[in-house]
RNA sequence: GGUCUCAUCGUCUAGCGGUUAGGACGCUGGCCUCUCACGCCGGAAACCGGAGUUCGAGUCUCCGUGAGACCA
């Protein structure tokens, strides 16, 4: 099951999202493998709309999935084509079949069947239609569906993640391929589509396995050639079930908007089910590069928080600040922060791009920064003492007579203050620290004063010893 | 109930008959240090069970068990 030398000239993969909901994390990652081999292999990755479902389907939906592989990086180029719009084909295709004596139309009425169904699992027997209608040869009417033969011969196919995969004789029955609405099924839609489009690679979620061979019995009805499937495990959740909202957020959108990066989305997804030797960081282009289906696992994974963010953390350090200073508008205006200042802003970036795993981490970590007056935490404010006040006066006097306004001469200034004074360092830098920025952890003193820059610096400093006087 | 799939540290995984079973996240001990992080050095942590094949099995086969998915 090599994915890569059985591969055809021209490799046409698709992503085929229903538009009832956002982009939930196993699509994205079905789409990413999907975009990703087609890539690898120079193919064309197609986008269809899977919207025959007209009551759950919504535009909105559509316009927030295609929103989310954009943000992803994930483009097709072909589509995205509207399942909706293909209602006469779908119905051509089935009539076809009827005509070519592969399928026929029955009207056995639903209760009949539901009946029958139930008893046939009251007795332990499968529920599967009895073919009643099979050779009646019925021709259209109303209330009348359309099934396909089912095909005699045991079906099996090689999976080029899974291997082959066999069912039991017998395993799709006489399966409706159009309703009496005239709308086609699930099955048939997605094979006439698949046909049609010269799909050559069905790459989809594991859950999907049990669809094939019925799928596979409409290609052989239709005399279109068969494309190779590849099923990838599912995602679960913490307690090792399907993913579902019960276990947080799994739209790709909630981690855009909780300040994840789309490099760190993507590198943590592919990660889930693939993987190349002992790499955990991959740039697109290695990915292109090294993306086959044999490197894809069997077993199901499950969604893991921690790495992800780690993953965040990891692009965040490695993104150009302006890059990140583009990106957390959002977040500081949501914030209520004044960033309008560019330079200020891009030099809080660098402060903090080091030490926050999201964007929404940088944008709460950096409010102190903007803040006309610091407010001391309550548990930082007991830091300034009596005793501090005059080393921060001192030390506010000597950043006023300080010729270069530059991190190096700001940290010497620092350390010659304190050996000027003979104290540690470590005695006065707390308090610096509560002064400037109202709490007890926060980049080096060194980088949020040339951020803040000489003049909030002294008049933070001013107020903090003021704020000490006050309170003796 | 039927069908299908899967099974290595808590989690993601490497391994493609011979390894002290490797890496990563997380956890943890230490170092560094102006705080918190980072970084560096170290640690704990896994082959689901049982048969079989083989000189030799995490790796191949079968059975069991467990888990998941689909159909209804």
């Amino acid at each position: 099951m090599d994915g890569s030398s059985d591969t055809p000239a021209a490799v046409r993969t698709r992503f085929a999202p229903s538009p009832t909901g956002y982009l939930h994390i196993g699509g994205a990652r079905t789409a990413l493998f999907n975009w990703l081999f087609a890539r690898h292999f120079g193919g064309t990755f197609v986008l269809r709309i899977e919207d025959t479902d007209q009551a759950r389907s919504t535009d909105e939906s559509t316009r927030a999935i295609l929103d989310s592989m954009q943000w992803l990086g994930l483009d097709w180029d072909e589509g995205p084509c509207y399942q909706s719009r293909r209602r006469d084909i779908y119905r051509a295709e089935a009539e076809r079949l009827v005509s070519l004596g592969r399928a026929y139309y029955c009207d056995c009425p639903p209760e009949e069947l539901e009946e029958k169904r139930k008893r046939a699992v009251s007795e332990g027997r499968n529920p599967v239609y009895d073919g009643t209608c099979r050779e009646k040869g019925l021709g259209p009417g109303p209330g009348r569906v359309i099934r396909l033969r089912a095909p005699s011969e045991r079906i099996r196919f090689d999976d080029i993640v899974k291997g082959p995969i066999e069912f039991a004789q017998g395993e799709p029955d006489d399966l409706i391929i159009l309703r009496s609405d005239g709308y086609p099924t699930y099955n048939f839609a997605v094979v006439v589509d698949d046909s049609l489009m010269g799909i050559t690679h069905v790459i989809r979620g594991d859950d999907h396995v049990n669809n094939t061979p019925r799928q596979i019995g409409i290609y052989r009805a239709l005399d279109r050639p068969l494309p190779l499937f590849g099923h990838v495990p599912m995602i679960l959740g913490e307690d090792r079930s399907r993913l579902s909202k019960r276990h947080g957020a799994v739209s790709v959108t909630a981690y855009r908007d909780q300040g994840y990066l789309p490099e760190a989305m993507v590198n943590y997804l592919v990660r889930l089910g693939w993987s190349h030797g002992d790499q955990e960081i991959f740039s697109i282009g290695e990915l292109i590069e090294y993306f086959t289906a044999d490197s894809i696992g069997k077993s199901s994974a499950v969604f893991n928080q921690e790495k992800l963010l780690w993953l965040n953390y990891h692009y965040i350090r490695e993104a150009a600040a302006p890059r990140l200073r583009e990106m957390l508008r959002p977040f500081w205006e949501a914030g209520g922060m004044a960033a309008e200042d560019e330079s200020l802003a891009l030099s809080v970036v660098e402060d903090l791009k080091t030490r926050c795993k999201t964007l929404q981490e940088i944008a709460e970590s950096s409010s102190f920064y903007f803040k006309g007056e610091v407010r001391y935490d309550p548990e930082a404010a007991g830091l300034l003492t009596a005793g501090v006040a005059e080393d921060i006066a001192g030390f506010a006097e000597a950043l006023l007579s300080l010729g270069d306004w530059s991190r190096g001469a700001i940290d010497a200034a620092l350390r010659g203050f304190a050996e000027g004074r003979g104290i540690k360092l470590k005695m006065i830098a707390q308090p610096l620290r509560v002064a400037l920025t109202g709490r007890t952890a926060s980049p080096g003193l060194d980088q949020v004063m040339y951020t803040l820059g000489r003049e909030r610096v002294v008049h933070r400093l001013g107020r903090a010893v003021d704020y000490i006087r006050g309170n003796s």
